[in-house]
DNA sequence: GACATGGTTATCAATTATGATAACATTGGA
DNA sequence: TCCAATGTTATCATAATTGATAACCATGTC
């Protein structure tokens, strides 16, 4: 973390974690298994699981993560924060 | 749009037509051209045109739209809203 | 008119995300 | 233990996004 590069790479990836943490907590929140969105979205249950869990990030696009909430019964919304400076 | 294929189709797409006029607010907001952000991105003028208003709308990854917010001086937040039952 | 600026469009190559299948790990219950 | 359910991982093929280049349009200014 003292390499500033990591660093840089680490923070880029920060918002994927947190995405995933919170699809996560919705599709349990509305007691569904991966095999039931999968169903819903048509795909399969293991693309739900790289979505959500797997081991090599990818960025999703908008229309995953959109079919993904459509699946659970949300619409996704998006916003922008303002960075203040330093 | 009587038509509920159409219909559907165009729904679906709605919100990328609400990002994309987003992120031109958020541009002139700011006050830069695409050149600018592309270059601040690292990539051309055109790929910003083609995001922000190209004709063969296609839904961006969530790394793009991060790194455009970000030139941009903004960072981007994901919601999900729950949709009410009818 | 000539020119510069900002934005668009077309095209192709390269990268990345997604879909599908199969095999595997883990957990809990009968 | 055996089994079913759930989630994970690996792999390959397909589809989609993104990058880069070049040409073009529209506008305003000299």
């Amino acid at each position: 973390m003292a390499d500033p590069e990591f660093k840089k790479e680490y923070e880029a990836l920060a918002p994927i974690w947190e995405l995933r943490k919170e699809l996560i907590k919705l599709r349990l929140k509305e007691g569904k298994t991966q095999e039931q969105v999968a169903a819903i979205m048509g795909t399969k249950k293991s693309n739900i699981s790289r979505l959500e869990s797997g081991e090599k990030i990818s960025f999703p696009t908008l229309s995953t993560i959109s079919k993904y909430a459509n699946a659970l019964g949300y619409k996704v919304k998006l916003e922008f924060e303002h960075i203040s400076q330093s």
